[in-house]
DNA sequence: ACCTGAACACCGTTCAAGT
DNA sequence: ACCTGAACACCGTTCAAGT
């Protein structure tokens, strides 16, 4: 077996298991069925990886890059909020991606990038230090909650039939009401919870 | 094997999973260790349970239980935050909570009561149906989003050496601050986004 | 340096058969 | 009604040995 002539990279590894994540799933994605993807027994993804938990949090990372790519240049809650929803484009682009970063982020594997975006543009608009971590951890752990929840609840209910081509879900509307989902569309539920959070920022801002 | 003359009953399945969660954490909640620690055969549980996802359900509904006993009298910002912060001490009483519950909820399993309790507290205040539900939907969030990375990171630190009897980290203090967390303690950080929360809700109150 | 082969110690779930 | 026995189709991880 294995025909190939080069050898594995750990990218490789990563970007396979993105592959297996979008394809089936965080419950597909084992590390036997990314050796067979690979063409390589399960042994040999240790060489590339120290264990499961830290190829994970290589996923995070991966999933969470170039989050900051040609950011608007305005007024911090606008920044704020466009960093906001970008994270969360960012989970929802892959299958349980929002699970895999909170995960990642809860073990500490990972390199947590985000938070220093987000703190970063709070320090800018006059926060202190110290506000502005505690308020950029508690956004990131609202997108996170809500996110995982939405992509859970999306994987319960039956709409996840036809396997999606990677990346797939990436910027598309949010689908039709649901009988369970009277309300709004998840962005704008999304939008709801962040503006609030936003607006009580402000009023602390002198 | 199995002296026992009477039955199992769900409840026992229940409360012995609850129980190997508190000593063991989920990642060791197997079906396999549970049916060891009843004195049963794997399969005997699943005359009682559908599957594993369920009990998770009925475990996560078992966290959440009373959380709305002898509830304050009083103004509406108070009764939220106190809900909030009973949630995030429910979550703290098992190990793992968070995760379990955050898992129940994505997924549909277990009665998920809680978004009754906080909507209701908001509708009281004033605010519109729609509003009060999106508002209670999003400190849920925040709530899961915080205490699954605090107990996660708990995890990941080797604070969890000796394995705590049930219930025990139930109402303590937080712990000492650590080298990778200096800015205070963890309910104080909690506290922190649920007023800002809370603030921004209290400008929308017209 | 990179991978195979083979093992170790596990999983969740099903289901005929027993009592 | 409640449980056993036994199987099915899997897991993550380790590690000597090969090339």
């Amino acid at each position: 077996m294995r025909a190939q002539t080069v050898a594995l990279t750990s990218k490789d590894v990563v970007d396979a298991a993105i592959a297996i994540l979008d394809e089936y799933g965080l419950g597909d994605l084992t590390m036997r069925r990314l050796a067979t993807a690979l063409g390589v027994q399960p042994g040999a993804l240790y060489w590339h990886v120290a264990n499961k938990q830290a190829l994970l949090g290589a996923v995070a990372d991966t999933i969470l890059d170039g989050l900051d790519d040609d950011m608007p240049s305005g007024d911090w809650d606008l920044r704020f909020n466009e960093l906001a929803h970008r994270l969360r484009a960012a989970l929802l682009a892959h299958r349980d991606g929002a699970e895999v970063v909170a995960a990642a982020h809860a073990l500490r594997t990972g390199r947590g990038s985000t938070l220093v975006l987000l703190t970063q543009v709070l320090t800018d608009a006059g926060f202190t230090e110290v506000e502005a971590e505690l308020a950029a951890l508690a956004v990131l752990h609202y997108v996170l909650g809500h996110t995982v929840d939405e992509q859970g609840h999306a994987q319960s209910a039956g709409l996840v039939a036809g396997a999606a081509s990677p990346g797939a879900t990436e910027g598309i509307a949010d689908g039709p009401q649901t009988v369970d989902d009277p309300l709004l569309g998840e962005t704008a539920r999304f939008g709801f919870g962040l503006s609030v959070f936003v607006d009580g920022l402000r009023a602390r801002l002198t």
